[in-house]
DNA sequence: ATGAAAGCGCTAACAG
DNA sequence: CTGTTAGCGCTTTCAT
């Protein structure tokens, strides 16, 4: 591996020269630039991003935080950030936590270790604790889930809102009996949701009826296959369910054919997040969609611009109700 | 920030004491390694990896090269790969290529950079005429993909075997006329599997139906879909189905859905891969399970113990044709 | 336009 | 057991 002395020594001139003629070619003569480029390309050289970041103590690296990879939920907002990121000259890390405060620690690690720059969380379930000490040396911003008095710069939708849309729309439908399968009300955007699922309910002078809420510790096929079991098994089915998330409105889907129910017949189904699959499933899934390219991107200017000192303020972006078949 | 020489001059000693209480405690006197952790917590010291990094010339991180994060089929894959990578003292680097050559390179350039210690791919796409340049100055392992010949260490299943099992099953269960949805044949696994199609038909005396074999540029839903309805189009409808991939398989199965056909009834189908949601659709697929998880724990160890540099084998893991509700 | 020299934060001989 | 010292590869004043 050539170094930048290498390269000086090949061509006859000072590291500096060299490192001019990598970063700022107008600051050399023609003639030297040539010489040292010829230099280059014979020793194969490439710089060294360690040196260079030691020296200028930036890696241009941004970390992004997710539970799983396998959520598609995700993927697209991954999509926008990488995009905005990688014009920005940013590259991303992708860490996969698993939720697990062990594997959160190392990855939080690398940007206290200076191997990064800042960090995008998108885990729900992260230490906010460690996450808000974090953020008070390095930046930090949190895409999707977020604290409403936190210090923790976000990008996020209205939950609150994004459920109330989806709850009116069967309302108006006719539905008079909905169910919900919702997440941990550990979860911010759990609650928000909850408080739009009875805002709604309540416009309709409809009451809670607790049967027909369940909730679920995570946002898997098992978990929605299971929650809607349980609603099956009441005595007065709902004839409408909302679920927290697509994954789960998908588990719902099978147990709902498992028992001889067609949807959206018997029972119609909103899910939430228009995941690819929302769009394959037998019938398609009626959900709410959030802007996920856009709040990555979002997410990702925002961070890039905590990094060079700039001021930035929280983003709330619009949803959008798909209607398909199974509603 | 804390430098390691605020902590050596708080605590009364060098640097280089300092450095042995963080690494190798024992080396130093319980009394000093004391006084120098009060240090540590008193400045709130973390060591930096780059400094650290830039003198032993290793980063501990390890590229993992995907085409998209969005299949499935690599999520468990890359579970494996961290597992065994956390274990053995590495992170990983997610790098989501697109294919796309101008990705592909800042990523590679990652290694060059030694920013990163070597490469697992899992691209079939990747440019293979770089990656074997850059194998030859830096570890590089491939997951899934192989080139027969190449000079690049690889796992990988025998796919041209899987495909003949799945095939074989087809026709045991009593089905003559099997189409095919195959992968683009710029890939070896794709050429594989197809010499196992041909040899199953060859051993029940069929010849080849070229109507049934349709070629997909990429392996996604849409895909299957239109794969599905020209098979569908055809005057003699086989009565089975076999598909490269789980993705193209469930494409298939609302394409055959479309047109009012009932699987396995009319047409029974196979997918390949086995990703989550082969067993979360209706029906249920048979599918050609690969042993994905271990699939990356051995990558993972195997480019380790190349960065080592000790001796490593090829790997080709056994797969396994699991028998579900759509054959 | 170019070079000399200092130093980013750390580790690893070597010496004592 | 501990300190001294010499860099790892790079960028960036400060001179010239």
């Amino acid at each position: 591996m050539a170094t930048i002395q290498d390269v000086a020594r090949m061509a006859g001139v000072s590291t500096a020269t060299v490192s001019r003629v990598v970063n700022n070619r107008q600051l050399v003569s023609e003639k030297t630039a040539l010489k040292v480029e010829q230099a280059i390309t014979e020793l194969n050289y490439e710089p060294s991003v360690l040196g260079r970041n030691l020296r200028t103590s930036e890696s241009r690296l941004l970390l992004v935080l997710i539970p799983s990879i396998a959520n598609p939920f995700y993927t697209e907002i991954i999509r926008g950030i990488e995009d905005a990121a990688i014009d920005q000259g940013y590259n991303i890390l992708l860490c996969e936590t698993g939720s697990d405060p062990k594997r959160e620690d190392i990855y939080m690690n690398l940007v206290r270790n200076r191997m990064a720059d800042g960090i995008i969380s998108m885990d729900p379930a992260v230490n906010k604790v460690r996450l808000v000490e974090l953020a008070k040396n390095h930046p930090i911003i949190q895409c999707s889930e977020y604290d409403k008095d936190g210090v923790i710069s976000y990008v996020t939708i209205d939950s609150e809102l994004a459920a109330y849309d989806a709850v009116t729309y069967l309302l108006e439908q006719g539905h008079r009996k909905i169910g919900f399968i919702n997440s941990d009300n550990q979860y911010l955007y759990a609650r928000d949701r909850y408080s739009g699922y009875v805002k709604a309910l309540g416009e309709f002078d409809l009451s809670i009826h607790k049967d027909w809420i369940v909730h679920v510790e995570r946002v898997g096929f098992e978990d929605g296959q299971l929650a809607m079991a349980k609603i099956l098994a009441t005595e007065d089915k709902p004839t409408a369910v909302f679920a927290d998330s697509d994954m789960l409105a998908v588990g719902a889907l099978k147990e709902i054919h498992k028992h001889g129910l067609t949807v959206p017949q018997d029972i119609a189904l909103v899910g939430f997040d228009n995941i690819e699959f929302s769009a394959m499933s037998q019938p398609t899934l009626t959900t709410v969609s959030q802007p996920m390219y856009q709040m990555g991107k979002e997410s990702a200017m925002m961070l890039i611009h905590k990094i060079k000192g700039m001021p930035i303020d929280n983003v709330v972006l619009a949803h959008e109700l798909l209607i398909r078949e199974s509603t």
